[in-house]
DNA sequence: ACTATCAATGAAATCGATTTCAATATCCTT
DNA sequence: AAGGATATTGAAATCGATTTCATTGATAGT
């Protein structure tokens, strides 16, 4: 009742060990007569096979580590959802870390997993380098990436189209009338913050408009970091109608600002988002944003993680690109709230 | 360098697998010679322990497997972030696992997790039953349920005041002049609302104020829920000037219908939610919240888990409440957002 | 100087499953 | 009816660590 093993079962059912972990996983040399008398013997006993012993031979746990910058963040938790729904559906359950922003966890929590506790392990918007990131695939360890595109012919990485996220907001901004639009970017090593500063050169481009580095600020991924970068901005030109920020936490950041301004959202001031975050539809004027399919990015790189764990997944093709989606809402566009 | 193991490092440091593993767990029966020369084997072979032969013979993986509705939701993530910290603090890894609001999920983790994957297990805000959560604990395993309180011996419970949350919310608006105060409750079954509605009736007590249970509507702890649930309080009587939603969900819902019935917050009616989750400060006006410390909660519960699994849990106390605060804002004060 | 005690180490059993390989039983084929 | 192929089963090795128990060598006590 308490603990039974494989061997007591084996005893109950008057066979050995073996006979009952080939019943355990369904393989076909067994008779339909000495399986229901196991089947049997192990309801009897309410046993479960113990995760250690079977991983420990199999040389195989199941599970996918997966390392997150903070599960606060909706829009990590979303991501997290995908890597789970996909993973179960094929068995394996997922060891969620939270690095809580500190490049020290990750590194700590990256060790941790490796010691053979998962079969594969999921960075989400990892802080770690490149290089460092690459030095643990490099020990024979299957690792993917979320949110950042490395060049390692063995880790596959899933990311948003960020060049197009670019060239739709300053298309729409530019349909709209504005000609002088601002780029509130975020750190600008970030990949995201170059591939979209890139996007927003071609869709001015692309719209007959000039670039002027001289609105384009860069600051932090926050709230705070968005007000502080708007703030600066409008008192060194003050000479734009438009702003397009990095992430919508740093378009509230705008909010604030252009409130405490005076500015009147739209009409003086279009303000447009990125990651169609919840409060995006509470605040009024609603933000404008572009919607990225998060879920999906990580039901994409869990599939692409464990079919790497089973030597699936064919060399070459490492980097997965997921489309994104333009919602225009009252921050951007008169009368687009009402409905 | 690929995959060593202790039987490799005790070869090149000249001593027995015995050794090394005695040096791996700082026993105190080795020389700082041998010492020395099996770190230094360490170190040339790179070798870290293989956690599933050592699971497998201590019997332990250190880990503590979380089942949680959703961890999208902000108030729950809060939470595990507090069972994280702590539970890294004493050296445990954490295994979360969604069950995304499907009580079949929920069962499923449970056995999974069972498997003596994890040492213990802390469920939050768990669907299952008393009686479904107690078989399990029975078998023999560690539990430990956030925002529950079964009676239970060995089940140890955090949960938050709800007694007080009632009162210090009709306090406050008694205060304020309402003398007609409604009250949106959740399931009627859930032990917060049960609580909650005592201690709302307890707060009218104490203000001199008559129970009305015409003014009390259940519903859904959403804000669709909290929506309806307005709607036919005020379709029914609307004599009323101040409402107290069972969380914030539920007050955005309150918002919208007010939004659309045309009544003016904080003047004609009066807010206050639970939770203080992020959006309440984000609408206008802010909506007075009852905040909870959700960390402390996860964080709690997990020391307790911890003992228990460590046999240091005495009898008896089995049930930790933790204290909460009322943070008025706007939607039940005049001026308050205001700074 | 001789034995009792203790510190340091190693050999081997062990945790609980899987898996290989050998053994048996059964069924065809000619 | 005999030999060979095939389907089931079991015995024993194995995964990689920990831990018990025995052994050795050194120290101390008388």
């Amino acid at each position: 009742m308490k603990n039974s093993k494989i061997i007591d079962v084996a005893r109950i059912a008057n066979v050995s060990p073996a006979t009952v972990s080939r019943v355990l996983n369904d393989s076909p040399l067994v008779t339909k007569e000495t399986q229901s008398k196991v089947l049997k013997a192990i309801q009897e006993l309410n046993y479960t096979p113990n995760a250690m012993g079977k991983q420990l031979r199999s040389r195989k746990t199941m599970t996918l580590g997966v390392v997150v910058l903070d599960i606060g963040v909706s829009y990590h938790a979303e991501i997290i959802k995908g890597i789970e729904q996909r993973a179960n559906a094929m068995n394996y359950k997922i060891l969620i870390c939270n690095s809580q922003n500190e490049k020290k966890k990750e590194l700590e929590y990256l060790s941790l997993l490796q010691n053979r506790t998962v079969d594969g392990i999921i960075l989400v918007a990892p802080m770690l380098s490149d290089e460092e990131i690459a030095a643990f695939a490099g020990e024979g360890y299957t690792i993917g990436v979320i949110g950042r595109r490395l060049g390692h012919p063995n880790i596959p990485c899933s990311t948003t189209d960020n060049w197009k996220i670019g060239r739709d907001v300053v298309t729409h901004l530019a349909a709209n009338g504005h000609r002088r639009i601002a780029f509130l970017n975020g750190y600008e090593e970030a990949l995201d913050s170059i591939e979209r500063l890139q996007g927003f050169k071609e869709g001015l481009a692309a719209a007959g408009l000039p670039f002027l580095s001289t609105l384009v600020e860069k600051g932090e991924f926050s709230e705070d970091g968005g007000y502080a970068a708007f703030c600066r901005l409008w008192e060194e030109s003050g000479d734009f109608t438009a702003v397009f920020a990095a992430n919508d936490e740093m378009a509230l950041g705008v909010y604030k600002a252009c409130f405490e301004y005076g500015i009147a959202i739209p009409d003086r001031m279009a303000v447009v988002g990125v990651d169609n975050i919840r409060i995006t539809n509470y605040v009024s004027p609603k933000i404008s944003s572009v919607e990225q399919p998060l879920y999906e990015l990580g039901a994409l790189l869990a599939d692409k993680v464990i079919d790497q764990i089973n030597g699936n997944l064919q060399q070459g093709q490492r980097n997965f690109m997921v489309d994104s989606r333009l919602v225009v809402k009252g921050s951007s566009q008169k009368g687009a709230d009402s409905k």
